[in-house]
DNA sequence: TGCATCCTGCTACAATTGTGGCATGCTACA
DNA sequence: TGTAGCATGCCACAATTGTAGCAGGATGCA
């Protein structure tokens, strides 16, 4: 099911599936770039169906998408395609390179980051 | 040229070539999954050439290939793509979420890291 | 009850992508 | 010197993708 294997605008929906957890064609749509006819926009949701990368429920007679794959694997394994691809292989740094871009960090936020470091050491 | 507006196996090998930093089609052929022939490579490497994504320079009468847009840039918007994408735009939860992915963590990089978040609070 | 809506399921088709073939040109070495 | 080995530049073409149109079925309200 690899993300990478999708085609771009299938990926581009998936993508904003995964951010939005579940949504409708429309709703897809309207957070796509240059959205094309709301037509265009299911054609690529059945065929992202119809690979079974993404399934959906009937609410109020429209169809609400979801995600197939858990998200956190998702998550992960989109994660681990940076590391791998800009990172060398190197999570700390890309973590570091990731923390350069914070624009402020909450005080809960920089506990569980140190909380994550302390854990990672104890992997050792 | 946003990486996302490219098509799947032309990402694929903008993606190998970051992570090699250069390389001939020979090197980033074998380093695709499911390689294609060595022509259908330098076809996609020139269709990426043309829009102006990678460049190449001739060593050895070879093209050696590399990307146009500096590495640092590449990296920061993918980065970006993906807490966007699958951390609700947080970067320090997609950092804690990294560190969970880390197998070990060496002295420097818990350093780094310990620096890197003392510099993102003092930005609040 | 009849008409706007909004959604869905097809169907269709052009453009882009994915892939490979072939002729040509430069080395290198037998 | 000629022939095998690579690499390049075109060219061609099938498959996939991107996009949209249209008919049909619920819903709601004038």
């Amino acid at each position: 099911m690899m993300i990478d294997s999708l085609p771009r605008r299938e990926r581009e929906l998936f993508e904003l599936l995964c951010s939005a957890g579940e949504a409708t064609a429309a709703e897809l749509r309207a957070a796509m770039k240059d959205p094309p006819s709301y037509s265009a926009v299911r054609t690529l949701l059945a065929r992202l169906e119809a690979r079974g990368v993404i399934k959906h429920r009937v609410a109020d007679q429209t169809y609400v998408y979801k995600s197939v794959p858990q998200p956190a694997k998702v998550r992960e394994s989109a994660l681990r395609q940076v590391v791998r691809t800009f990172f060398d292989g190197s999570a700390a740094n890309a973590a570091t390179a990731l923390l350069g871009l914070t624009k402020s960090l909450s005080a809960d936020e920089a506990e569980a980051l140190l909380k994550a470091i302390r854990e990672a050491e104890e992997r050792d």
